[in-house]
DNA sequence: ATTATATATAGATTATCATCTATATATATA
DNA sequence: TATATATATAGATGATAATCTATATATAAT
């Protein structure tokens, strides 16, 4: 559970990642659109969008030669509600399992 | 931006440090309870609350030889609403600095 | 059919990081 | 003061991942 959400993370935890998500959430477009908003290779791009697919942050869709991306919402706000469970004091807390003064208090 | 919320994402995106923060949301607790519900070793926990505080994320105060951590609920707060609004379509969205259809449309 | 455009894949490289062992420091107790 | 407990630091290692160049594939247009 902790480990699933962590990999969700880590495929949010790059910048790049971030603004594509982020030009997404506006409207679909395709990778030489976004292409031509970074400085890095097309392959580059490429392995981002691929990364994001996989965990179904975007879906894609052929047009041509062009592959369209569109920003998955619901599975965003899935990860953001997961995240704010780990400060609620409530559910999935595991303080109950832990024993606390091992070390003596 | 993307790179400051990229760099709290990183913090984040480790399952040990994602069950700290979670042990940590329901009590104050000292670096050797956290320690005793891991299986990794007392520097591998305390290289992981030194990454939560310098981005404090946890708070640290000593109480004889130990160290009580508490987790800042409002920073983690902070972060999940940045993420939630890179999938809103409104503020701080930079579409309209994309030139679409540059690769033709 | 050939050429141009858009995207994907393969393989290499470099940097980052989670973890370890060994050791240091600091506090409390006997 | 000597010892035990709690935590921190130093340095090494192995794995992962972001990026690159080179190349392949697939579609559209001439």
């Amino acid at each position: 559970m902790y480990q699933q959400l962590s990999d969700y993370l880590k495929i949010l935890a790059d910048p790049s990642r971030l603004e594509i998500l982020d030009l997404l959430s506006c409207d679909e477009l395709c990778a030489c659109d976004l292409l031509a908003h970074f400085h890095f290779s097309q392959p580059t791009l490429s392995h981002h969008m691929k990364v994001l697919a996989r965990y179904q942050l975007v879906q894609s869709r052929k047009n041509g030669t062009k592959t369209m991306y569109r920003l998955n919402k619901e599975r965003l706000e899935e990860i953001t509600s997961q995240l704010s469970s780990i400060g609620a004091a409530t559910s999935p807390c595991v303080c109950d399992q832990l024993e606390k003064g091992t070390c003596e208090t």
